[in-house]
DNA sequence: ATGAAAGCGCTAACAG
DNA sequence: CTGTTAGCGCTTTCAT
């Protein structure tokens, strides 16, 4: 290829450059570029790699080659070659759903400047479509991979512990990461609920949950935490997919009209969740928090906008994109990790749907 | 590498595997799985893409090998040698924002099946940063290109352009694509909504709009069509960046506290910033729509879940992301496209929240 | 400071 | 049906 214009260096870079628009997807390449500031493709690889190595002459030439062909370098042999891809794979349960994008958000912004790109897949929230993502994303030789939970199958762990590569589990913690695990105590944090509830003396409560899994350990913690106290009852209306304002409305409507729920207090596994329930609360008439007390979950932007504000389980989601970029960041670079479980913790933030009985 | 276990094709596959094991990131090869199941490292190759061109005893044979290695194909070396990456890179505008994401969904959920991968990154809505984007994306040869929007600088084009892809640009129209592009008019969305106010009898009314370059085109559009009418006035209130309910808020506290707005009619950028609108209306003790009449934009869940329901302009989004994969798909497939400018077009969907004066 | 040579692990012809 | 031979466009290593 390219055999026809071997002998123009410097006579006929149109021509070169013409040639090489030529066909689908022919793209220029280091050689043409080289052929064209008269030096070898490793010089011009150097000039883009280690600029410090080459001469400002050499530089120049090369950067006016590289305008005129308007070169790209090609990522694809790079990474073939040095068996760096600058890829780190992203898999999360569901790409329109906030509490896992903003994590990415943070993730990703936290990875600017170091070159790195993000190959973002959806594994939905149920079992066994994860495992042929993670093959599918290895196959791409990610330089490391981030993942949501810690549930994942013997044959996921396996390929990705084979991959031997830095790999953070994201949003939940374990006491056997794959390798790093950032997130909070989803148990914990039910229960905290749970105690928060009993402080402002109900009795009697709620709950309107999705029914993932980590939102069903949430639930069950705080039931199990409640009813700890001789007497107590907890309610649980639980939904199969992701929350929404429509199935808080509905969780209520169901709570009320075939469980005879007398307004008290509710939890729910999601901020959207939550002002669903107010939304249907106050469409009935219904005071909150003089009615009716709601606690959710993630104090998204809704929880501090809505009227009146609603009460929610903060997890600074920020903090943990940057925990995870950080982690991985430390182990690309070479450094070891000194911490494989890192609680971010979470909080209870009160404000105007609750109040004590 | 590897010549010490040369000699055992049936012998040590554990010494095999163990051997490759070791190191960072040392993967099994093709080559390595052959020579356990005794054929060439082509026949691994075909069996994994033309397995209907390798006898079933060899598949078998093969199958036992990779399932023995826990190999998984490098697709940067096939794609290297193939030069078709089966990566499609996206750009968007946020990847937190429920708008862009939904179309992403679809228009991936349409790709599934294909082996196609995305490769994604969110612009932010200022000009500049696209450029680097687009260049880094088309580094790694990319099969196909998705953007948001038309407005793409000069150099974005010409390296678009240069790398000879089918690309697609994305929830908006021009006359002039650089490939394709599946949306709708802005500005006659925004004239519409001035003509369904007018029908309503409103003479004075505003608008509540995120600063961005569509919600502009849309908002100008608007105020100019409904300014046509004598005596007609718009008051704006625009936001800098993406709208929110908090900014919902203080756009209605704005218009009320600053520019004495009479209660009417107002048209957001978004559904977030009209129930913003809607909350803050409530939480005044205004009626909507008796009081005050909202129009969002979007048509997001939320439309259908607030009370009063909200009337909202809905632009089928899962169509636009199946229409934007198809498009693509076709080209891949080496059709020819046969239009390239795809108008989803919009509709006013009229709820609770208007009604005529 | 620059170049030559040798791969990276695959796919794409072409043989048999 | 299976194997051989050439690359794909880079990075790495070693010379110069």
């Amino acid at each position: 290829m390219g055999k026809k214009v071997d002998n123009n260096t410097e006579i006929s870079p149109k021509g070169a450059l013409f040639e090489s628009r030529k066909g689908a997807g022919q793209s220029i390449t280091m050689e043409a570029v080289g052929r064209l500031a008269g030096v070898s493709q490793v010089t011009v690889s150097r000039a883009l790699s280690n600029p410090e190595k080459v001469s400002p002459k050499t530089l120049k030439k090369i950067q006016a080659a590289i305008d005129a062909t308007g070169f790209v370098p090609n990522a694809v042999a790079g990474a073939l070659a040095s068996k760096r891809s600058k890829l780190i794979s992203v898999l999360i349960p569901s790409i329109t759903n906030i509490v896992y994008t903003s994590m990415v958000k943070a993730f990703t912004d936290s990875l600017a400047g170091s070159g790195y790109q993000i190959l973002l897949s959806e594994t939905g929230f149920e079992d066994g479509a994860e495992e042929a993502l993670i093959a599918a994303h290895l196959s791409r030789r990610p330089d490391a991979v981030m993942l949501t939970g810690i549930d994942h199958s013997a044959r996921s762990r396996m390929m990705l512990l084979g991959a031997n590569l830095p790999i953070v589990e994201l949003w939940d913690l374990t006491d056997s990461p794959i390798d790093v695990c950032v997130g909070f105590s989803h148990p914990e944090s039910g229960r905290a609920v749970a105690r928060f509830a009993i402080e402002l003396g109900f009795t009697s409560v709620a709950t309107v949950s999705a029914g993932d899994e980590r939102a069903t350990r949430r639930g069950d913690a705080f039931v199990q935490e409640f009813e700890k106290i001789e007497g107590n009852k907890v309610t649980s209306i639980v939904f199969g997919q992701t929350g929404s304002l429509a199935k808080g409305r509905a969780g209520l409507t169901k709570l009320i009209d075939e469980h005879d729920f007398k307004n008290s207090f509710i939890f729910c596994s999601s901020d959207n969740l939550a002002h669903g329930v107010l939304i249907e609360a106050q469409a009935r008439g219904l005071k909150v928090p003089e009615d009716l007390a709601i606690v959710g979950f993630g104090d998204q932007e809704l929880a501090r906008s809505v009227d009146p504000l609603l009460t929610s389980v903060r997890v600074d989601r920020p903090a943990l994109g940057q925990a995870a970029a950080k982690a991985l960041l430390d182990q690309l670079k070479g450094g070891k990790v000194s911490n494989r479980i890192i609680d971010i913790g979470f909080e209870i933030i009160q404000r105007e749907s609750t109040k004590p009985l």
